[in-house]
DNA sequence: CGAAGGCTTGATAGACCTCAAACACAGTGG
DNA sequence: CCACTGTGTTTGAGGTCTATCAAGCCTTCG
């Protein structure tokens, strides 16, 4: 279940990822190259790090899936954020040592572990690489101030518009959509979890989304038909992602 | 209306609030006490930076009340955080250019503007300090987060009852709470705009609050009645603000 | 004292929720 | 190869929380 190794192919997922937000000198490139990592797989539907844990490493996402979210009194959960390939969901753990939340899967995922002793050292000998990483949790926090937008002051069609843009344009930083579309590994009930809205009600959006043409939406597959409406019927401006002018390209 | 200096009880509430959070060196404590200051009062309800702005320099609010917020297209507008003395509410500018959202006075306030310039070269001659600055970005974002679940998943009772414990506990952070109260320094309005209400429904479930002898609110003044109460009806743990223990002291 | 901003109240409407059940589809096992 | 099961999607029918609209009231302040 579990291999310890220091094969680049793993790290190359997160320099694509850190590339699409920050320019990367040789040397940190090299550096982050050389991070010593464990690949662990996991089931759909695991956590990976809970609520209250004091993790000793990060998790970098190398395939699948995975959300933040938080449990309630009720049995409800918000999800807070939505992971993909090359993100670390759980970086701010080298800071803040107690987890407020948990990190789960939503799919088979494989995840690399990085253990923090690793980060901290490797942030010493390279201080520029502060800037790379600390400027990745403040993206992640841009994230989470937009989707408290839509949660409070948007409707249901338009917070899963903007959604949907949303990691459109993020599959598309890590080269991971194929032409106008992309692989949306979410269920209702987990759309809904994220934007505070019942798997009724996001299925019956869902289906006005398609009746007005601007996607379609078969088994996992979800394509975009009509980009600009999308943005406006969402409202979205990819500023809040800060990604370099190249990643943004529409 | 704006008075360079360099005097201590200016940047003395930044240690206060940093100290809440982390703790710091006497050597830490002398880079903070040095960094160049121009203060600068504004009134109530004033912008200190705006959507698509690319700030020089951060905003560490010394006295009032500030709010983060987006203006979306109908005209209405979200609130993302509130800030006491001794934040930095835009922090994160120091690594993330261009602002995604605007800063606001709620109150008659006073800033202090410290250069990027000054904070860097503080952080490059005290990689330490990086920790306590990046950690406070991290908490920003764990209370985007705990709001999240509110927008999300929490009526509107809850989140007023969530929103009074966290302002509380952050006020006596900084010693400025009087007793089991402090002072709400906005308006119903603006309540709404935070928990995604309108002014109506807010002054409504205030009225509830009241009723139910969980607070008491006259003027600006909010007096917590019965905090056990209050925590329970906003399932309020405070956990993710991520307090040094002295500082959660019930 | 008048004006302005904020608070409060009433009435109506709508977006979204909950409950409940049927349907679709993929994987399992005999 | 086909029932069988489980998960996810879809549909229908109420019900409720919260919004909107529209006034009236109160307090502060010039």
């Amino acid at each position: 279940m579990s291999e310890s190794l220091n094969s680049r192919p793993e790290q190359e997922r997160l320099l694509r990822k850190l590339e699409s937000i920050v320019d990367l000198s040789a040397e940190e490139r090299q550096g982050l190259l050389a991070l010593p990592i464990t690949v662990k797989s996991l089931d759909a539907d695991r956590d990976i790090v809970r609520e209250r844990d004091r993790p000793a490493e990060c998790a970098l996402v190398l395939e699948g899936f995975v959300c933040r979210y938080k449990l309630i009194a009720d049995g409800k959960r918000q999800i807070t954020g939505f992971y993909l390939p090359g993100d670390i969901p759980d970086l701010q753990s080298l800071y803040v040592e107690v987890m407020d939340h948990s990190l789960g899967t939503l799919t088979a995922t494989r995840v690399a572990l990085i253990p923090h002793d690793s980060v901290r050292s490797l942030l010493r000998r390279h201080p520029s690489l502060v800037e790379a990483f600390w400027r990745d949790t403040l993206i992640d926090a841009a994230m989470f101030r937009e989707w408290m937008i839509g949660l409070g002051r948007r409707d249901a069609y338009a917070r899963i518009a903007h959604l949907f843009c949303e990691l459109f344009v993020r599959h598309r930083a890590v080269r991971l959509t194929n032409g106008d579309g992309f692989d949306l590994h979410a269920t209702q009930a987990e759309l809904g979890d994220a934007l505070g809205l019942s798997t009724v009600h996001v299925n019956r959006v869902l289906q006005d989304l398609r009746k007005d043409g601007l996607i379609a939406l078969r088994g996992k597959r979800l394509t975009i038909l009509e980009w600009d409406e999308l943005k406006r019927a969402g409202e979205f401006d990819p500023l809040y992602l800060h990604l370099k002018s190249a990643d943004l390209a529409e």
